[in-house]
DNA sequence: CCTACCGATCGGTAGG
DNA sequence: CCTACCGATCGGTAGG
């Protein structure tokens, strides 16, 4: 038989270079991401790594789909099991920060790095990476509105509000955590969270 | 007389360097910074570019300080005329989101860039970075700690948990208007501020 | 401040 | 999945 790698060795192989260039993204950006790089550290040609996605921007929209994958099973479906509406945000709050204290890539969350990378970018990353920030804003803006109809938040709360104020914490959580290297990030942010989320 | 430019000629090209530096980083990124750029942009050679800078990382160096020097100018300095505690970070924070939502670089905060990029690179530069935040994040603590000594703010209020907050909530309201381009993000932000700043 | 150049690396392709 | 290669660009330097 011919040394033909059968579509399961394929579909193992790309998974093996997505993981790693997820985690590469996280340290270095999705732009700093080379496929050179990704090449050697996989043992690889770079024929053989670009060959799996066909050109460095399909292979930057793989790699935050991954991201975005990792980041549904930390943090979302761990709190889907909460009662939507105030119960469901502070469980989403709580896997948010556990995810951003430790439970995610070396370098941090690749959305919210990938946010500021491609703010000034236009091109097909940047409108995948706003599109799957405003799905997370709206979903964290429905449970709120949730909470406001029964009653478990104040009567004229904003849930638009709710998914601002929930969503800068989030990020400034991920900024402390990987910048000044804070301990103490994750507990403040979560306290800040539960400020907003008193009934 | 030789054709030599004079040293308060060289000063301009140095500035006008940097100026044209800080907007790109501000879109692309202080690594997304190429000197080949730069000197097209500017129609001068590349030489010309980096012999006043010496390297690349020097060069970034400097826009990184000629960004904080107009933070400090549109932001500090326009709130200092208020009294210490609370008054100042209440100024602190309407310079700050106006400075956010209008007043910077066409790629929005350049240091709240740089925190994201370089928050995984090793270096002076991610040094750098820290270390401007680190200043900022310290003179919102110090304000705090006045308004609660003053009992502006209630007793037993954690001035660095403000501090977290209301970085938290500048950064939110940098990404909502650099992404989302969210025309309400900016009076959002100081909703919020102003409820963490509420007596 | 310039021209001319250096080796290294970039994304990507041809052909197998 | 590989080797071998493409033109372009990277940061930086020599010499003037």
């Amino acid at each position: 038989m011919s040394p033909r790698r059968s579509v399961a060795d394929a579909r193992d192989t790309r998974s093996a270079i997505l993981e790693r260039a997820v985690d590469v993204a996280s340290l270095q950006g999705l732009e700093g991401l080379t496929i050179g790089s990704l090449a050697d550290d996989l043992e690889m040609s770079k024929a053989g790594v670009i060959g799996h996605f066909g050109s460095k921007e399909a292979l930057q929209l793989a790699a935050l789909d991954r991201a975005v994958a990792v980041f549904v099973e930390r943090v979302w479906s761990r709190a889907a099991h909460a009662d939507a509406g105030r119960a469901r945000l502070q469980a989403l709050c709580e896997a948010w920060i556990a995810y951003l204290a430790g439970d995610c890539f070396p370098g941090g969350c690749v959305l919210t790095a990938a946010a500021s990378e491609f703010d000034g970018r236009p091109g097909a990353v940047r409108d995948a990476v706003a599109a799957q920030l405003e799905r997370w804003r709206a979903a964290l803006e429905a449970e709120a509105a949730t909470a406001v109809a029964t009653g478990e938040l104040p009567t004229g709360t904003d849930p638009a509000q709710v998914a601002f104020e929930l969503s800068a914490l989030g990020t400034g959580a991920n900024q402390a955590i990987q910048l000044q290297g804070d301990p103490r990030a994750p507990e403040r942010a979560l306290a800040a969270m539960r400020r907003v989320l008193a009934p």
